[in-house]
RNA sequence: GGGCUCGUGGUCUAGCGGUUAUGACAUCGCCUUGACAUGGCGAAGGUCACCGGUUCGAAUCCGGUCGAGCCCA
């Protein structure tokens, strides 16, 4: 036998570290190089750092890595950025946790400096990882959130659209984070199903009679206002106009019919509290009632709850029913499952509490924002609708202060003898609560003492600026107008209604232009049962030492061949094994074509045409995938090409003619490989480019994906049943006479389809 | 309750008007065949969720039902 070029018989995912060595020393591989074709910029997106980087995350950017790879395969020069989203509540958490201190007893320069310090080990965990999977953004230029270029990047854009009236002040009731003690925006809500007590309590009527409504939240009692019951329901029509005296805390309110009311839930009359939830809010409104206070800013009750106050909501929720109960007011306690608000971030309830801040206008420019959804090509083109479902939900402006402290400032001041709200100008970090005010007098009232805004952003506010940021806006007007709309972005469908819907809304206010050509969605990462992945459910697999045990190549052919684009993926060791045996398999057979060196291109017999006709059929369907961000089709395409057809089927008919140094087969059997690893190279970057090296000389990754070979008779696809049917059959044969496959035997002919072929096929089977 | 998406062997997946319904992982049996036992060959395993309809013919088209997921009430 011939000596292979590649010595070891099996692939060793050791190898990849040698490979980052030496790409290391070879950064043009990568680089954004203007001159190699038309700039293509993806938004990518900036992990928000918690821990360590979740294994979905790890997986799904690993797509975005081969998007970007296979663009630059395809003649483009890409622009592949990477940041880390470094500002917001989850690194705050972080810090009060480890020091047992809640936000608000700190000082907040102190606290801002721990959150800094803790912050930097978990963005060097997310790089480090991030580039032992082999991706290849332009790490040297690593943006953080948090920098003081990025959030003065951040507050430029934001007096921008504050000088043209976008923005206003408001004080209005709104979701609240008690555990973050922040307003929150209708994005940072989630909805679970949580177990709850649904408690019948009957309201004694002044002038004689009851009325009993159903209530989960009866702790809210001395914040009731009024009792609704549905218009058509006969059971409380005689309580309608009635007033209801609260049992414990004696305030009254009148009992009225009211289309919102639920016949079918509870007991049918509900009270109306400032504010148990958004109905409540609307109600307020809709009916002019005076709103009460009965929870404060830290989650415990005021003093109009009497001598519940100082309690926690919970707490209160619970002596509240056990006084109602003693003082015989409760009817029943259902326990029932109730679709709760939950604080993205923190999980816990949320309330409505009306707080003060500055929201931005976006209610009015919904029409115009799903025109833009409309003019961004999706893939898949489905997850448009996550974008167009969310555009229509919304009922509020974004409310865009919170009561935090690392993250960008609110870069604003306030003239303290006139009120008047000043502006500073774009271009400059500011922190209004501790710098001097960057004014001489009010413009006003000629006052000369100011007062800095001391809310901040909503983290969204910053990273909704990536796009911008990346296409160099207001730094390099040039390459900004080129590449705005930016060519794609790629992200996760969870952050549809957040990321990708602000950074529309932003767009449009800055721009008045869709952001983005293309919009790549990918799935989630659960586990092998499909739940979600969560240390608390016990089901968490950490990304190292899966990279560890079975290497980035074998991650990466997992996350691409694993589901269709836009599915969410289940991560399983036995399906990532899978990808690794496949890794395998394609180095073997470029191990046995390694045993012949390359020759010129002799006579091709017909099994030589036959498999390049093959390979054009694989190369035009994987071309047609890559340039629409489909990696699933090449991954299983190539696999089922190498696997299924190449290594059982041709290499089989020619190895004796390879042996024999023909030069057709020889060199079919290179230019077959060749164009695989091409292909294969944006999805497994590490062994296509050792076996390129090794065999061939140079990087895979400075080649372009292989084209359409010409003069390739196509009809002999056609033909690809016959000779593998055939194939098949006289394996079936061999096997039932119990005749190894390496030794002759009699009684098959070939078919005369396929006498073209019947001298490969004779020798690859010692037909007799 | 509304909207959207999706239902193919144990799991994931191809096929999208005519095939003995594809492949992978897992299972079982046999086999060291000059690249590979992290291999090869073969087997078992599916009424293509269910019910109607269109059609000579449906996993594939249409309608409905059920189930799952997401978002919203």
């Amino acid at each position: 036998m011939p000596e292979p070029k590649l010595a070891p018989n099996r692939w060793d995912p050791e190898f990849e570290r040698e490979l980052l060595r030496a790409w290391e020393g070879e950064p043009a591989l990568y680089a954004y190089t203007p001159e190699r074709g038309p700039t293509y910029v993806i938004d990518t997106p900036p992990p928000y750092p918690s821990g360590d980087w979740h294994p979905g995350a790890v997986v799904a950017y690993s797509l975005i890595d081969m998007i970007a790879r296979s663009q630059r395969m395809l003649g483009k020069a890409v622009v592949f950025p990477f940041g880390l989203d470094q500002n917001g509540i989850n690194i705050e958490r972080t810090v009060e946790k480890k020091y047992a201190k809640p936000l608000h007893e700190w000082d907040r320069e102190a606290f801002i400096a721990k959150c800094r310090e803790e912050i930097a080990g978990i963005g060097e965990g997310i790089l480090t990882i991030a580039k032992r999977m082999g991706m290849t953004a332009d790490f040297a230029h690593t943006y953080r959130t948090d920098s003081d270029e990025y959030r003065a990047f951040s507050q430029a854009i934001f007096i921008g659209l504050f000088n043209q009236g976008l923005f206003y002040r408001g004080e209005r009731p709104s979701f609240y984070c008690v555990a973050c003690e922040t307003p929150l925006a209708e994005a940072d809500i989630v909805y679970e199903e949580l177990p709850s007590k649904l408690a019948w309590i009957r309201f004694p009527l002044k002038g004689g009679g009851s009325v009993t409504i159903a209530t989960t939240r009866p702790e809210l009692l001395p914040a009731c206002r009024a009792v609704i019951v549905h218009p058509d329901d006969e059971r409380w029509r005689a309580s309608v106009g009635k007033t209801a005296v609260m049992p414990l805390f004696g305030n009254e309110a009148l009992v009225r019919a009211h289309p919102e009311a639920r016949i079918d839930f509870g007991s049918g009359a509900a009270m109306i509290c400032s504010y148990g939830d958004i109905v409540d809010v609307r109600l307020f409104r809709d009916l002019q009632l005076e709103p009460v206070k009965a929870i404060d800013e830290r989650g415990r009750m005021t003093a109009v709850a009497g001598p519940y106050a100082g309690m926690k909501v919970e707490a209160a929720r619970s002596a509240v029913l056990r006084d109602l109960e003693s003082g015989g007011f409760v009817e029943k306690v259902e326990s029932i499952l109730h679709k709760t608000p939950l604080c993205e971030r923190s999980r816990t309830p949320v309330e409505f509490l009306s707080s003060e801040g500055w929201y931005l206008r976006q209610l009015e420019f919904r029409d115009a924002l799903k025109r833009l959804a409309d003019e961004m090509a999706f893939h898949p083109p489905r997850h448009r609708q996550l974008l167009l479902d969310w555009i229509d939900s919304l009922t509020i402006d974004w409310p865009i202060s919170r009561r935090r402290f690392y993250h960008t400032e609110i870069p604003l001041w306030y003239c303290k003898a006139c009120g008047l709200v000043l502006v500073p100008k774009p271009g400059t970090y500011y922190r209004p609560w501790k710098d001097p005010a960057p004014f001489d007098e009010c413009p006003n009232c000629a006052g000369t003492s100011f007062a800095g805004e001391e809310h901040v952003f909503d983290t969204w506010m910053d990273s909704s600026c990536s796009n911008l940021w990346v296409t160099r806006y207001g730094k390099d007007e040039g390459f900004f107008e080129e590449n705005f709309p930016t060519h794609l972005r790629t992200q996760g469908r969870e952050i549809v209604r957040t990321w990708l819907y602000y950074t529309t809304l932003k767009s449009w206010l800055v721009r008045k232009q869709k952001p983005f050509q293309h919009v790549f969605v990918h799935g989630l990462g659960l586990d092998a049962r499909g739940r979600a992945m969560h240390r608390t459910l016990g089901n968490y697999l950490p990304a190292d030492p899966l990279i560890e045990k079975f290497g980035a190549d074998a991650m990466r052919f997992f996350a691409a061949s694993e589901t269709g684009p836009g599915e969410d993926f289940r991560i399983s060791e036995d399906k990532i094994g899978g990808a690794q045996k496949f890794i395998t398999k394609l180095w073997n057979v470029a191990r046995f074509v390694s045993s012949f060196p390359p020759l010129p291109a002799g006579k091709l017999l017909a099994s030589d045409e036959w498999i390049l006709a093959e390979l054009n059929a694989l190369v035009a369907e994987c071309r047609g995938a890559f340039e629409e961000f489909n990696l699933f089709v090449p991954a299983n395409r190539c696999r089922e090409f190498l696997w299924n057809r190449f290594a059982p089927h041709y290499v089989e008919m020619v190895k004796a003619r390879a042996y024999e140094g023909d030069g057709g087969a020889v060199h079919t059997l290179h230019a077959v490989l060749q164009d695989l690893l091409r292909l294969l190279a944006p999805i497994i970057p590490f062994c296509t480019d050792k076996i390129w090296r090794e065999v061939y000389g140079g990087s895979v990754h400075s080649e372009v994906l292989p084209s359409i070979r010409a003069g390739v008779r196509e009809e002999l696809t056609k033909l690809t049943p016959e000779i593998e049917g055939f194939n098949s059959e006289v394996w079936r044969v061999k096997k039932e006479r119990g005749v190894s496959l390496g030794q002759p035997i009699d009684g098959l002919a070939v078919p005369d389809l396929l006498k073209d072929f019947a001298e490969d096929l004779k020798r690859m089977h010692r037909l007799a």
